[in-house]
DNA sequence: CGATCTATCTATAAAAC
DNA sequence: TGTTTTATAGATAGATC
């Protein structure tokens, strides 16, 4: 979109590179928002420089957490975080600094890979592992069973609704059909009317 | 930049608003990549539609691993605290073809239990995990916005049928309050039994 | 839906300030 | 470093299949 055609690679120059990455991390902001806006969805962008610098944006609150807590753990002191989780986990066991098989797996992979340095053994990773899955699946259960539960009490009640709906509907439709109209002259719909026949009542 | 200028305000079509949010997305998405690969920096896209669906770049591993971690405690939460307040959902998570956690869970098992027979190294298997995790944040994010979205269904058919019941007990009031008793002298008692229910009709 | 096709609009590379 | 200018590449709205 410039005077020449420029190839999707680093841009070697220093000085362009700072220039263009003004330039588009502008127009990556805008395309962001105008999605949003135009297509109502919620899109957060995070930008970080090689300096350091942080850059974003976000359509919505829960996002905009997400960028800050994420702002909370870039640049230098994401480094010294994980050491000190790792320190703390492998010292005290902690769930809590792990989040993640992910982030497990990976601390797992550092610790294997760093020739053994410090206490946390493979066999300890296995069993906090175990607890996580295991807390993992009390929660996934947990909540499918309430998911389902909550799901059948709104159908009971859309169908007892309903069931009244049709028993109502029943006894108008009987008024009307055993109703004398010129008793009903001052209602505001002339064909309920009651009647001198037996009303009957199907409702069950 | 299309045949006609647009304002950026939500489109109100809702099949243009896909189309045009299927073209911005990928539009966007190729831009952050642009970006990141061209000024050598970190980018994180996340976007989600109004349908539930996640769709996000990120030129980093960790970064990734950050949104992913977030979302993950964030969207459990969530979760959790909608099924403790309103506990509503309804069926169309059965609808949606997704596997339950459960089977997820055992899903994965099975297959890391497949593969881990080969001789796969952690980093592999870090590979694997977290593109599970991945595939487990998108299926969360849909079925989580289908619940809601199913939820916030039924409870608009039980406001409708509550009002339309409103209605009809209206209508048998006017009814009864415009009827002369004497007209009814050959129905039956205000308290009828129809079959085995006792059903009390104030008619009258 | 999703892909493809254009006319048109937008972003931006380069240059200059 | 930011803004403006200008030429041009790129994105995309609307249409069609």
């Amino acid at each position: 979109m410039g005077r020449r055609k420029v190839e999707i690679k680093r841009i070697q120059d220093k000085n362009c590179r700072q220039v263009a990455f003004c330039k588009r991390r502008k127009g990556l902001l805008k395309k962001a928002k105008e999605i949003s806006v135009l297509c109502d969805v919620d899109v957060a962008v995070v930008i970080i420089s090689n300096r350091g610098r942080l850059h974003e944006f976000s359509s919505n609150n829960s996002l905009t957490g997400m960028l800050q807590r994420y702002e909370s753990h870039v640049g230098a002191e994401k480094e010294i975080n994980a050491e000190i989780q790792v320190a703390e986990f492998s010292n005290h066991f902690e769930v809590s600094g792990f989040t993640t098989m992910g982030e497990l797996l990976q601390t797992t992979e550092r610790q294997l890979e760093e020739t053994n340095a410090d206490g946390l053994t493979v066999t300890d990773l296995i069993h906090l592992e175990n607890e996580l899955q295991t807390a993992l699946i009390h929660l996934r259960a947990r909540k499918t069973h309430l998911m389902l539960e909550s799901a059948k009490v709104l159908h009971e009640k859309e169908k007892l609704l309903q069931e009244e709906k049709k028993h109502l509907e029943d006894n108008i439709a009987s008024i009307k059909k055993n109703t004398k109209v010129n008793e009903m002259s001052d209602l505001p719909a002339p064909h309920m009317i009651c009647g001198q026949q037996k009303v009957t009542l199907n409702f069950f």
